[in-house]
DNA sequence: TGTTCAGCATACCCGTGGGTATGCTGCCAC
DNA sequence: GTGGCAGCATACCCACGGGTATGCTGAACA
């Protein structure tokens, strides 16, 4: 509480006025942080027709977050840590993973006529998993944090999905 | 360290005889999860001859202890958080993986002549990081917690190694 | 039988960090 | 111009946890 009331620029009695306590800024930074992604996903396939191609920007900018934004690491994992021992954070979580794969989903069964896979869900599913792999791998494994690895990681999590290179 | 050290039936004195300081006992169970997974590896594949059957009881084994120890994803998760600051675990972590790559790729080249799939290193890495991305999805999804989920997602990854159900 | 020391316990130090009680300041309404 | 309150700062409390100094005990060894 102390740093978040430094780096905001206030002291920690300011910060106490704002929130009733730690949680309630974890919650407050979990609402920001799922905001920020939906509008990022947003952003992504605004300008975006083709259902296919739809899904490559939004992985792309996913992948994208996931390698090079620290940040974005940090936070999850933070939260992740946070959530095995609190059941709201958990839930909170697992709430916004939920909708993170419907919008997948809804992408994807868009796409599902020019993909060549069986299954979508099973397909989402893994792609999902091996992305949130590579956020984790990316946090000890300095290679993954580059242009070319993320070319590469794309082009693997979109062939998942029945997208050729 | 009053936790652990009450765990152990001793008291803090007694484990800082032993431990010189926190980070030594997070080193030395480090180890000790890095030995217990080369152990579990070997122990897999010690009664199995055909290559691509060994590739299979490693992977059965490996998902079954990330979904259903509920202690590895716990550790692995706050190793994790803990290495974001600390490079020294951090690159200990990152020793560890490749050193798991490494042999699910050794494992995957004596195979690759019945599998499915042009190049091992891309299949072993995307497998592997849908892998962690599962076992992270299981602190917060207790679907996955299940017999039922725990073959569904084995299935998935052999088919990712290009190894039909 | 006395010495030594590994092995463990007890008691304590103190920095850190979540949380609170209270004081100051400027702006707005009346 | 003054009461009131939002908005922030100051000062403090205290539990927690990493770390240390020191005391006890039993077994091995001369």
């Amino acid at each position: 509480m102390d740093s978040i009331a430094a780096e905001a620029n206030v002291t920690k009695g300011s910060l106490y006025w704002h929130y009733k306590s730690k949680d309630d800024v974890v919650q407050a930074a979990c609402r920001h942080y799922y905001q920020n992604w939906h509008r990022m996903a947003q952003r992504s396939i605004s300008t975006v027709a083709d259902p296919v191609e739809r899904l490559k920007v939004v992985v792309r900018a996913s992948v994208h977050s996931c390698l090079i934004d620290e940040s974005n690491r940090i936070f999850t994992l933070e939260i992740l840590t946070l959530s095995l021992y609190d059941k709201a954070v958990r839930d909170s979580w697992r709430q916004f993973f939920e909708a993170v794969r419907v919008f997948y989903l809804s992408l994807a069964e868009s796409a599902a006529g020019s993909l060549a896979i069986d299954h979508c869900e099973t397909a989402v599913d893994t792609m999902l998993s091996a992305m949130e792999g590579y956020k984790i791998r990316a946090v000890f494994e300095p290679g993954l944090c580059s242009k070319s690895a993320e070319v590469e990681i794309t082009a693997q999590l979109l062939h998942m999905l029945g997208i050729p290179r």
